[in-house]
Order: structure tokens, then sequence, then C-alpha cells
DNA sequence: TTGAAAGCGCTAACAC
DNA sequence: GTGTTAGCGCTTTCAA
């Protein structure tokens, strides 16, 4: 609302002067900095990678940036990034990592008040907006595939104890096992973290085991990948003497060889949902508690196959 | 310099009211904002992930926060983050893309006067500390590997043609190669992107090709990983029908069967290098231009071994 | 030591 | 339409 010819005397002073907005400046007057805190649990993880691009993609159209707080898997740095909400840093609040942050002094990072949105971890109790997969039924779904190559010793390679996706998974995967009537003798949980190093560790726990399961679901593919390359250098074969199933769907995943079987994340729609989710609550559109469930699809790869038939062949020689 | 009573009913008081101070306040009058521009080409690449791991490490040690800039390769996005340094967002930059970002209307993110620090790829002329490896020598030693396994016929998968990462690891390879008798005609060049698409694509390209090339160089770890992929599932053998090196050393090139031969670039520490530069630019430590060089080493996996001897059998029995 | 005041650069509100 | 002013919350400077 302003005469042409007063803009244009504005626009000329603008490039004559090379003036430029101060952004403090106007986030000081405007109570918000235009700024969105992405925690990551572990940014090595090229799983994270794609979701920050979907939320990258999503929030920069809207004239968002982020902060990236990565905790490289240590709880201890979830207070740097309860002060950043804290502190007025950001406008809003991004959680991965399944946990809510709790600071050096007992606050957490909800306490800022600022609109939060979750991926792939809804957090019980969290007034937010959560992004999700549905865990559970995914890991039904690999437990019936298994099933249905009829496995029947089964090996489940776990997340930390701390991860709501460790408990949805587990639980889907042993139910399922269960219910087709297997006991706990027949399954066998290694421990593990959601990375590659995990996952050798798990496999060569799993060569000293005898009898040996047949099938194995990891948690991660992370974690599946390692437990193959480990258990292809001892010499076994996939999926002849042991089945594999991963979770997220990476593309290194893809590239194993055979291909992993996994559960495919949609990543990058993950992060433009969450993307979404946030600017909707930043712009007052929602609020409370709700959820946001995207696909996940179990996508049959080379390394899964039948249960080997060695001990019945035995079994046939003696009746 | 306040009397111990004083300083406790200040506590006092901060505690009471839950006082936080605000940032965006400090920042205007100090005319800093603690925070740093990560310009990053492509998320998606866990080649990054590492690096930002270490970066971020450096950084939030002394306080600093980081913006992250994900061009996703497009050029075009180069824009936006010009406009975070010029106006004023951040305190310094980072740059891994290997290119000086230029803005909507013609400047360049140096216009802003901020410290800048690159990473993995020096930029001729630019006023900045240079965080690199020595690719040029790396590629030489590619070559003289293969070149020891006998082989006579070479492939070489390139990187896009604006990275200067590219200009040097192309020459490295092709000088030491000509410099051991060996003509253009012995040598293939099939064009890439850094990233697994582009490797399955020269695969494809390379299986159309007769002769083949016995030995392959794939300029990053991603385009090596998808064309082996890519032959294996057109029944190749690794390393007997070709030999496949890469270049960066990410996980996942451990994990491939076999392991894959690859130049190991030290992610975690270059991140932490490009970090200590820039705090130290930051606190007008430092100026000029200037490198730091870290070691990059060939690993041996797998992937490569003697050429096929084929060919010169033939050959014996028409002398 | 402590208190008071100026001002960073912007935007919203108000008077002209 | 246009020009002026107050004040966001902090830090620095200067006076008491």
């Amino acid at each position: 609302m302003v005469s042409a010819a007063t803009r244009d005397r504005v626009l000329k002073a603008v490039s004559d002067t090379g003036y430029r907005p101060n952004v403090a400046a106007r986030n000081l007057r405007a109570r918000r900095s235009m700024m969105v805190l992405v925690v990551v649990p572990n940014l090595a993880n090229p799983f994270y990678g794609e979701i920050l691009r979907g939320i990258d993609d999503g929030l920069v159209e809207a004239g968002y940036g982020i902060i990236v707080g990565n905790l490289d898997r240590q709880t201890e740095r979830e207070a740097r990034y309860v002060d950043v909400a804290l502190s007025g840093q950001v406008d809003g609040v991004l959680l991965l990592s399944g946990r809510v942050p709790v600071g050096s002094s007992g606050q957490t990072i909800c306490d800022a008040g600022l609109p939060i949105v979750t991926v792939c971890a809804s957090i019980p109790g969290l007034d937010a907006t959560h992004i999700v997969i549905d865990d559970r039924a995914a890991a039904r779904e690999v437990a019936t595939h298994l099933l249905s190559l009829n496995h029947t010793r089964f090996g489940y390679l776990a997340g930390p104890a701390s991860s709501i996706n460790e408990t949805h998974r587990r639980r889907g995967y042993l139910e399922t096992i269960r219910a087709a009537g297997f006991s706990g003798n027949d399954i066998v949980i290694l421990p593990g973290r959601y990375d590659i190093q995990a996952g050798v560790e798990a496999a060569e726990e799993w060569l000293r085991l005898a009898p040996r399961p047949t099938a194995l679901f990891a948690s991660c593919d992370a974690m599946a990948l390692g437990f193959m390359k480990r258990v292809i250098t001892a010499g076994c074969r996939i999926p002849d003497e042991v089945s594999i199933v991963g979770f997220d769907g990476i593309e290194f995943a893809e590239l194993a060889e055979p291909t992993l079987t996994t559960v495919r994340q949609p990543r990058y729609r993950l992060g433009r949902a969450a993307a979404n989710g946030l600017l909707a609550r930043l712009r007052g559109e929602q609020g409370g508690n709700q959820s946001v469930r995207l696909e996940a699809k179990l996508c049959i790869g080379g390394t899964t196959g039948q249960a080997p038939v060695a001990a019945p062949a035995v079994s046939l020689v003696h009746p």
C-alpha cells in the first residue's frame, strides 16, 4: 500500500546501498526464528539421511530452516537441544529419536511449549503429531513370511530396549511365531543397537549356536547387512542355510547380494509428512495428539528361502 | 564481579521466574548468531553423514549449532543458502559442495564476508581454509594397483564434470595408465554423477561393450556398489571377470561381497578438521588461503584381482 | 560494586 | 499513502 513512485525509490535505495534485512532483529521483534530443530538419533545411519531430505524439502518451501541435533546414540546429548528449544532458537521441534529429550536440570523439550512432531516413533502421552508406520503389523508380516517358508527355529536381532520401535517390532514378530504354535525355545533373541557392528557381533554369536535358527529377523537393515556379511565370510550360504530379513529399506539393502528381504519404510514421504504436520501446527491449524500413518511394505528379496531340510531327512532314515 | 549476596539474589530470581536468555536478542546485540551453515551436495549419500558428524562434534563443543543446507545435487538450490549467509543468520560457512554457491542476483556466498572452510574440495582462488585429501595421488595409486594386476583395458566411471574432485581423480587415474604405455583406445570413460543409480546405468553400458574393460575405477563408492550389483545380477564374477575399485570408504563398501577395494577417506576426521579450521577463523586466528591435507588410503578388498588371461591365451595359439 | 541508559535493526501501531 | 515512534531482550558503557 504505497505509491508506485515511492516503491521504486525504496527499491532503488535497496539496491544502491545493498540493503539486506537483518534476521536476528526481525526474529527478536517477531518473536519467531523461522528455524526448526530436528533431533536425529544417529546421523551416520542413511535411514535418517533420506527422512531429513524429505523434512528439508517440506520446510524450505515454507521458508523454514533446519537445525540438526545429532544425538549420536548418546542420551546425554539431549540436554543441548532442550536448551536450544528453551532459549527460543527454534519455532518447532521434530523428533526422530523416539524419546522426549530431557534437559540437564530435569526439564524436557516439551517445557518450551513449542509445536512438536515425532517421526517413526509415536511417544505415548505426548501432545504432538505422530508420523508413523505400523511397526507391529510389519513385523507380523515378516514372521508370516518366514513361517510360510517352513522355518521352525527363529532368531530376532533386537534394537536398543529404550526404543519404542524395538518394542513394537519384537512384539509383532514374537506373537505371530507363538500363534503358529512355537514356544520360547524355538526363538533366540540376540541383543543389538541399530548399527552395522551390532549385526556383526550378533552373527558371531549366531555362529556359535547349535542348533542355529534358520531364520533371522534383524530389526534394522544396517544390522541385517552386518550380520549377512559376517556369516557369508564364515562360509554360510544365504538363503540356503539362513534366511535374513531386515527393516527400513535403505538403498544399500537393494545392493546386497542377494538382495535383502526387508520392510521398506517410505522414508522421504515420512519426512515430507513430518514437515507438513509441523507446518500445520505452526500455523495453529492443528493441535492435540494425533497420528498420521503411512504404509510400509515387505519387499521380498533373495535373502529368504525355504528352510533347510537336513533335519527332517535324518529323521526319515530312522522312523 | 558482583558480591556473593547479589549473585545469590540473581540466581534465585532466575530459578524463581524460570528465566531463560533470549537468543535472538543476544544475537542482535552481539552481532553474531553462533550458527554455522553447512552446504551439503546430497544428504542421502552416507559419505556426507559421517563428515557431518565430525563437524557437529567439533562445533557443538564450541557452542555453535549447524544449519544444514542440502542442495540435493541441484545447483539452483544454492541461492537459498546465499541468502542465509547474506542476511546474517550464520557466523561462518562450511562448503562440502566443491563450488562457491551463487545467489539469484549474481552475488556469491563470499559476498557475505564470512569465514569459509571447504571440505573435500579445494576451490581455486577462494579465500578459505581447504580441508582436503590428495585426490589425484589417490587415483594414481588406484591405477598403479590395477596395472600391477596386469589389466590392459580400463574403465573410468566419472563424477559430474562440475566437480573439482572429479577432475583430480580422473587426471590421476588417466595419467598413470598413459604413463604405463596405454592409449586412449585402452580406456573407456563412462559418465556418472556420484549416486547409486549412475553406477547401475554405467554397468548396463559396460555390459554392452566388446571387448569389455577388465578393470573399472568408479570415482565414488555409491557408484561402485551400484555397478557391482548390476554386473553380478548379469552373472559376472568379481574379480574374475572385472576388477572394481571405488572411492570414499563408506561403511557399506565393507559390507559388499566381495569387500570393495576403495580409497578410504578419513571422513569423521575431515569433519573435525573442518570444524577446527572454521573455529580458528571465527576467532580471527587465521585468514588467507590455506590448506590442510589429510591422508587417504587405498584399502584392498576382494573386488580386485589378476586380469583374466583369456585373450593372451588365444594370441599364443596364433603367434 | 551496583544501577541506569543507550542502542543493535526491525515491525507494528499510530498520527499526519 | 506516508512518516514517526516505541519497544522486542539483550550487552556494553558510563555514572554513581
